[in-house]
DNA sequence: TTCATATATATGATATTCCGTATATTTTGA
DNA sequence: TCAAAATATACGGAATATCATATATATGAA
């Protein structure tokens, strides 16, 4: 994971959002970023993709659903500038958080 | 200053590089910036002018030189995502710094 | 096996970004 | 006023990124 290679995976709406919600709210399936964001399928899965094959996100599939969530293996300073990130629009992050309740979604696992 | 722009801005080695290098020594002029790059002075002036219009940075002409540094309103998220991304790579930084030395260069200015 | 749901990928068009080169602007000193 | 140095900008062209749409794959249930 390179310093530039986290900057351009960010770099974009969709990604960025997607990525502090993960951030914020840990593990979250697609249908969930789906309805969150308000965004198309396709749209998602592919950046979902990137912010997977940059290092950012790990998968796991359970069923029918693939969760995505922070990698395990990601250095301090990445974490840091995710985190401080956070704190810069606390307004748009709680906006996607409301929508995305997983009452009504297709994917309740737990609770 | 949103955190997507801060990203874009940063989404490119240029720029990374530059504002890094700022970010470790303080205020620059363009000819250092050159010299410590090794790119292309248009090129150079390109970025910093992206840089500042995204408000990362702010210039101050002095005589011939024009120097830029990080802009005094920064958010605290935004000087967070700086300096954690300054201990990415420090090797990468340490030898932008060094071949940024003012000795035999244009803009020797005080010291 | 067949169908429905969830997710991923391919494709071609559009939009954005980046670069090299040339040129303009500003400042200083002769 | 002129020349040189430092910096900024304009202008195509090339490379990248993004998107909507269509389609493929995987899983679970009937």
């Amino acid at each position: 994971m390179q310093l530039l290679q986290l900057h351009k995976a960010l770099a974009d709406d969709t990604r960025l959002r997607c990525l502090m919600l993960i951030a914020e709210l840990g593990e979250l399936c697609v249908c969930e970023l789906t309805s969150a964001l308000q965004v198309s399928q396709p749209k998602i899965s592919r950046h979902l993709a990137l912010l997977r094959e940059t290092g950012l996100l790990s998968d796991c599939r359970q069923g029918q659903w693939v969760f995505y969530q922070l990698h395990a293996d990601l250095p301090q300073w990445a974490l840091e500038i995710i985190r401080a990130g956070g704190q810069s629009q606390p307004d748009v992050l709680q906006a996607d958080i409301k929508r995305c309740q997983r009452i009504n979604n297709c994917c309740v696992t737990d609770i």
